[in-house]
DNA sequence: GTTATTTTGAACCGATTGGTACAATATTGG
DNA sequence: CCAATATTGTACCAATCGGTTCAAAATAAC
């Protein structure tokens, strides 16, 4: 996943993977069927997982804080290279989208599943008045998702954690959610 | 370059673009160099096109009104089958970010020249009092440029204009300009 | 210690990759 | 019409691609 995630899934080949994994090839067509469908398991479990982290936050913050702990969790506390890496879900479905239909499909639709748990924590925060404002839960939902979307591009070439910490400052503000 | 546009610079072979552009693969090479030779005249053709076609509206347009007329023509005004190409330059930073780090610098190169001409008219903008903003043309630049980022993400799974419309709206409000 | 079960390495497959060489063929310019 | 210039098709290159096969070796289970 890492190596998907790092490179691309065109520009993995299969001794990349077998070297990266420790195993022999034969061992990796048994165990994991062909590179296809290794990645597709890849992209369910960093969609899962991502999915999973915005839920766990949204248990225990307000939905107004909801997006700067996701952004600076991922894009300021993370390892650096990791965060170059990008979003593994991002970097696929613009790699794939004329090559591989079903392949970013897949994609999206785990992109979607993390933005509706975005939009369900807006839309309960909303109904019990702690957020103030004129947009709808939906369209604060899709702010957060085109931000995201932009930050994860710019993060392949961060220079600094401080110039990703104003990126995110300045995103932040421009969502308007006073938090 | 309308290949690489859509397909990307590692999923588009040889041959096809021999047969897009109808001509021999000897006469290729005698002409165009290596396909890496080529892919970097695309991106510094599409790069300088965007900057240009900013640069115009530049002229023409309030500060205020560019991202609008900027995300319009390209996501709105441009065919359905171009739009979802998104942007060869956002395309290429994301595919290419650890695979081919020249072309990628190349790419992100581009993208900062579109960037910092929003940057000028913002701060001209700003000067003349044209703008009442309380965020530096730096940062209102960068908030474009986040914006865009995700908008032509978001293209690239486009389903229909109208939905695209919403999204520009959407974040164009949030940016906060008053237009 | 002796079966099962994994895992291995290596050979092999056809297909495709980007790139080169070169003689034959068109096309152009004077 | 002829000569110079482009352009062609084809054969070829070594390398790599994802994927398969299978006997040998290593590990695990009993």
């Amino acid at each position: 996943m890492k190596l998907f995630w790092a490179r691309g899934y065109l520009a993995t080949s299969l001794p990349d993977l077998l070297e990266a994994m420790g195993i022999a090839r034969s061992s990796f067509y048994a165990t994991f069927g062909t590179k296809r469908e290794l990645f597709i398991e890849c992209l369910m479990l960093f969609g899962d997982r991502t999915r999973q982290q915005v839920e766990r936050n949204a248990l225990q913050l307000p939905a107004a804080s909801l997006a700067r702990a996701f952004f600076e969790s991922t894009l300021i506390g993370a390892p650096r290279k990791r965060v170059k890496q990008g979003c593994l879900l991002v970097n696929s479905v613009l790699e794939l989208a004329d090559v591989e239909p079903e392949l970013n499909r897949k994609a999206w639709e785990k992109l979607e599943a993390v933005q509706d748990v975005f939009e369900r924590s807006f839309r309960d925060a909303l109904d019990r008045g702690e957020i103030a404002n004129t947009s709808s839960a939906e369209e604060l939902a899709q702010r957060v998702m085109t931000v995201n979307l932009g930050l994860r591009v710019q993060a392949r070439q961060m220079k600094s954690a401080e110039q990703m910490q104003k990126l995110i400052d300045n995103s932040l503000a421009m969502i308007g959610l006073a938090a």
